[in-house]
This record gives C-alpha cells, structure tokens and sequence, in this order.
DNA sequence: ATTTGCATTAACAATTTTGTTAGATAAATT
DNA sequence: AATTTATCTAACAAAATTGTTAATGCAAAT
C-alpha cells in the first residue's frame, strides 16, 4: 500500500469521525460505527489516533478554529462606516453558519460536557477577539456621541446579534414543529431569518428620530 | 417496607434520573449512576421502570409539558394593550428559563437525536399554541393598521424573542468563557439579558416616529 | 536481495452497561 | 393466621464498546 492510499485511509476515517461526532456527539458516537463508515477494521482507527478521545480532539481543534472563524467574520470589515460594517458582519456570520448549520450545538454540548475543555476555548478564541472587540466598542463609543447610534455595550449587542443568528440553527429540528408551513423550504426560511437579524439588530442600534 | 416509603424510593430513583438526563442527555447518562445517586440498587430501577429508555421518557414527558407550559407563558395576558403584553410574555417566558435552564439543550438535544419523539412534541406543543399564535396574529394586523406597531409576521417575532431568551441559557458556559467578566455576577447577568430581550422586541416592533 | 519499518488484520481481552432472575422479606388481603 | 401480592437484594448474564496484540503483508531504503 502506497503513502497515498494510507492518507486516503486516515482521512477518511477523520472524515466519518467527524460526521459521527458532530451528529451524535462524543457519548452518542462508536468507534466502531465510525471504522465501518470510513470502510475500515476497528483497529486500523486505534492505529492511527489510539483512543476515541484523542480521534475525538482533533475534530473539536478542527471545529474550535471554525469557530473562532466564525467570531472573527462577525466583526466585519473596520473600514466600512459602523452600521454598514455591524450588518455586514451579521451577513457574514449567519453565511458562516450555513456552511456549518451544526457547528454550534456540537461546541455547545461538548463544553458543557467536558467543561475542562473550556480552556481550550478561551485560548483559542479570547485571545483573538477580545482586542477587537474592545475596537469596536471605541467605535461604537464615537458613533454614540456623535448622536449616530445609541450607546451600547459591545458585549450585548454582540450577545443580541449571536441570539438571532444562532438559535435558529440550534432549535431548526424543534422550529420545524411548531412553525412547520415557515421552515417548509429550508433555504427560503433561513434567508428570510438572516434578513431578520440585520432589521433586528439595526432597530436595536439606530436612535429613533425625535421630532 | 410501607407504601410511602415505596414512594419514596420510586422518586428518588425519577428526581436522581432527572438530574443525570438533564445533564448528561440519554447517551451520557448511566443507569448505574441514576441507582447510586437514588440510593438504590440499579435491580429497583429496572423493577420500576423497566428500561432506561422507559426511565428517560418519563422525564423526557415530565420536561416537554414544562416546554408547552413556557410556550404559553410567552403569550402573556390578551385582556393587556398589544405592547404592554408582549412585554409581559418576554419577561413570563424569561422567569420561567430561570427556573429551568437546562431545558431548552435537554428538549433540542434529545428531539435531534431520536427524531421520531418530534411527533410527540409536535402534539404536546402546537396543537395548544396554535390558536393562540394565530390570535396573536390578529392583534398584531389590528395595531398594525392603526399604526401602532410595524406589520410583522407573528412567527417571526416568536423566533426573535425565542432566541434573544433562549440562546443566553444555552450557551452560558460558552459565553461565561467570552465574556466572563460580565457574566461573573449569573443573577445580574440574566436580569440585564431580560431587558435587553425586551428593549429589543420592543424597538423591533414599534413604528419609528418620523418627523 | 535483504533488511527495516510502517500498515493491516484477525483474534482476543477488559470493562462497562443494561437487563434478568430466583429467592428472600415485608406488606396487604382474606 | 394463611395466603397472596408487592418490594427488594445479590448474583448472574448478555451484549456492546473500547482497546490490545501477535502475526502478516508490503513498500521503500540499504
């Protein structure tokens, strides 16, 4: 077997690892169930990663990064004037998100269940949005004594913002019961919500014109 | 051994169950674990509840009237001014996330993985909320055409309040890593998430004042 | 060509986890 | 009191699940 074909195998075995942990997560998953996706013996996958926790760390490093990603687009570019930059960067998040509709409840649930795991997070996402953050709130500052948004914290608009963007994602399965005749096509409904964020998250920011 | 000491036994085994559900979900959970944390020998809880499967749909019941019953607290009282009451059913909804904050990754988690109880919670939840919804909706079109509030979609504004209230619950652990210094305080953090949720219904719903 | 080292397999093993059962004990019913 | 029924325990059992290992194959390096 060539140096190739033996990638081909550690891939694809990284591969449905992935697609079975993001699905069922680390309790719900077998190590079996993956080998047998991947078309691999059960051993092979000891073989190359030695136990289902160190498989399963490389797919939340991997989903980690994305994450942190996806924090990163939510700043949206510093050049545009502020509620442009704000909506683009709803825009872009919530495009981040449908690329990776599951990427939330995955983070979600392994933090909570491993919350040792926490750290890891901090480190690999504080550290790369907090200074930005703390930019943004300089130029929401300005933007609010210039009478051209309301004053806000960051954090909370970065809190209302994330709320609208991700629920929708987390809760689609349990949406899709009550609200069936909305989320009847899937893409229709997961514009109309994006859509939904900006207006939303502008009402919050702009001030309304007194008379 | 006396009746009510009987009982007695059967609910530890159900409030020992209800807390390793709700925590670790139904794949995480060990039965042995539910037996220890009750007082019990794990033979009692199969005595009782046969399965674990049998065991966990007890709770998952005993939690999806609990999701039905804040689903009706967010429509707050109809005999209020529209606004007033959609205030109302903010805050009704949000308290009742304080009493209960594990819930809503409890009722997603475990609809997602077994989607065959969605049928179940599609019975528990719309056939009651439904009507409700709809009436909600007239109130809306009323004040809309006074000119009152924007013309909205009711659907749409349930998903805006769902998530502002919902998502702060889900992801605390997540965000206590982002922003820790704002959610050091958990009571305070939660009470300035609830005006927040309000503050931004609310200006999502009223009509700007034009000049 | 031989050696070296990685890749692979099949079989095995340990542990965990859920579930059962037979028999003992206590309670309720007659 | 005798009988019946419900509760309880300890031991056992089956299955699932993760992980190991010894033997084998194969490719590349020497």
């Amino acid at each position: 077997m060539t140096k190739k074909e033996k990638q081909t195998k550690e891939q694809a075995i990284l591969l449905a690892a992935e697609q079975e942990f993001m699905t069922k997560g680390y309790d719900g998953a077998r190590t079996t169930s993956i080998a047998e996706a991947a078309g691999v013996t059960h051993a092979m996958l000891h073989y190359y990663f030695r136990t289902k926790e160190q498989l399963f760390e490389r797919i939340l490093n991997e989903k980690m990064a994305l994450m942190a990603s996806s924090f990163m687009a939510v700043l949206g570019d510093p050049n545009l004037p502020l509620l442009k930059r704000i909506e683009q960067g709803i825009v872009n998040h919530f495009d981040c998100l449908m690329r990776n509709p599951e990427l939330p409840r995955f983070i979600i649930n392994e933090v909570i269940a491993h919350p040792e795991r926490q750290k890891i997070m901090r480190e690999n996402i504080l550290n790369l949005t907090g200074p930005l953050f703390a930019q943004l709130q300089n130029d929401l500052d300005s933007a609010a004594k210039r009478g051209e948004v309301e004053h806000m914290d960051v954090r909370m608009l970065m809190l209302d913002l994330l709320s609208l963007n991700v629920l929708p994602f987390l809760a689609y399965p349990v949406i899709d019961n009550i609200f069936s005749d909305l989320t009847g096509d899937r893409r229709a409904f997961f514009e109309a919500r994006k859509a939904e964020s900006v207006e939303t998250i502008m009402r919050r920011l702009k001030k309304p014109q007194t008379i």
